[in-house]
DNA sequence: CAGATCGAGTGGTCAGACCATCAGTCCATC
DNA sequence: GATGGACTGATGGTCTGACCACTCGATCTG
């Protein structure tokens, strides 16, 4: 038998613990709003900084939504998780075409899962993008068209319905994103992308998983090799 | 142009952003001690509850390891991606298909790099692990096995040259080897997944992408079948 | 030189205070 | 009756100064 258990645990550690077992326990639900700072130091018997870093915790972890007028539960995920994996990326010293390449296999992934699961409402709102998107380059406005042509790519996601792949797609995607828009997109990236992207639509809309994952393959590859893509990620760790 | 938000950043947020920019720069590298809360409460210009609510956040982030002794940096993994997803199937049985599904696309993609990129090395290494499930099971020795079947399949991660895809298959692989030992492996399950693991292999030194890849994606699909993993999501609820 | 001792520094906790903001409530105005 | 402003109490965010237990390294002791 190994020896030790040690480690002594903090007392914001038990307060998470002990907000989480009520949660889970089904006696505080979603929507709840639960006792003040205040009320909480009198019944955990702790400091009201020890029961402020243990919510600071758990709104982290999406578990609650703090607000002047008091702390709700809440059940969304938050953003820590991508912004985690976002920062071991980062300290990987990996390099672009490593990213690239993991998300080109997320896209195909996702694209082929939204193929057989979206809906109309996810359609809609991808029309949207995509007409966003068209009315950028009109305007010649290179940030809104990135930010629709992020916005369409979510939405795919969002359609794949699989929350996993979502959070592991949402780390890396702005790390892309903001690498190409350094490097910045010119009138015929934007032309050939909104043409790929009417593609992927149609395919999408008749359900057509090898066609769709083919379009999206063909995008990217499309906009990788039109980008001069080297110059970027030793800034973004410089910058952001 | 939409009407949105509108939020105000926590001076803790801000100790956060800044401490991850130095971290992000290399100005901090793994092993330096940081200043003391107090030395930092100075230059940042703020209390020390402030700096201590971001310090939290950090160390739940796995960027920084805090002792009686001071506060060092590590870029170890965290535990909060796995602590998180954890609460999420805890509190929504569908989220644990969602991280089953998320890890047949990434060992199914990760296969398929590593049967082209794979090393004499990688299959050395994997032929070792594999020799230790077969003891294992001999042995009848559940806790090796499982050792050696999560290094059989990191290594295949490895092999696939793809640091993004490792990152994001170590964050959610030891939920799900988690998951499946508390419902228990039985003999059944060792024996098939030695198996499986004998023909991936083989598919591996011969290069050949599709045979690996399929035969992937029968070895898991064959053990989720086997584990009835709602039982192990309700252990999991009990217990911890 | 080896071991015991001690003190400075560290993170953890506490109590009390002030502030800006928010959710009601009430009320004067239109 | 509806609108908008002023007041009030509660909440989260922040600050201050203090005490504790622990760790580590220098010092003292044999």
């Amino acid at each position: 038998m190994s020896i030790e258990p040690l480690e002594r645990k903090s007392l914001s550690d038990l307060v998470v613990e002990k907000i989480k077992q009520l949660i889970l326990k089904g006696e505080l639900k979603e929507g709840d709003r639960i006792p003040g700072e205040r009320e909480l130091c009198e019944q955990f018997a702790v400091s009201r900084a020890s029961v402020r870093e243990g919510l600071k915790i758990l709104s982290l972890q999406g578990l609650l939504k703090r607000t002047n007028a008091g702390t709700v539960i809440t059940t969304s995920f938050s953003s820590i998780l991508e912004e985690t994996l976002t920062l071991k990326i980062l300290l990987d010293d990996t390099s672009y075409e490593d990213i690239t390449e993991a998300r080109l296999f997320l896209e195909k992934t996702m694209v082929s899962l939204a193929a057989e699961r979206i809906t109309d409402e996810d359609i809609e709102l991808m029309e949207q993008h995509l007409a966003s998107m068209i009315d950028a380059d009109e305007r010649e406005n290179n940030n809104d068209f990135v930010i629709a042509d992020i916005a369409f790519h979510q939405q795919i996601a969002k359609a794949s319905r699989s929350s996993v792949l979502i959070i592991l797609y949402n780390s890396i995607i702005m790390l892309i994103f903001k690498v190409q828009t350094r490097v910045g997109y010119d009138a015929t990236v934007m032309k050939e992308s909104i043409k790929y992207h009417r593609r992927i639509l149609d395919a999408l809309k008749r359900g057509d998983v090898p066609e769709s994952e083919h379009e999206m393959q063909s995008h990217l590859l499309d906009v990788q090799e039109r980008l001069d893509h080297m110059t970027g990620i030793d800034k973004l760790k410089a910058g952001e």
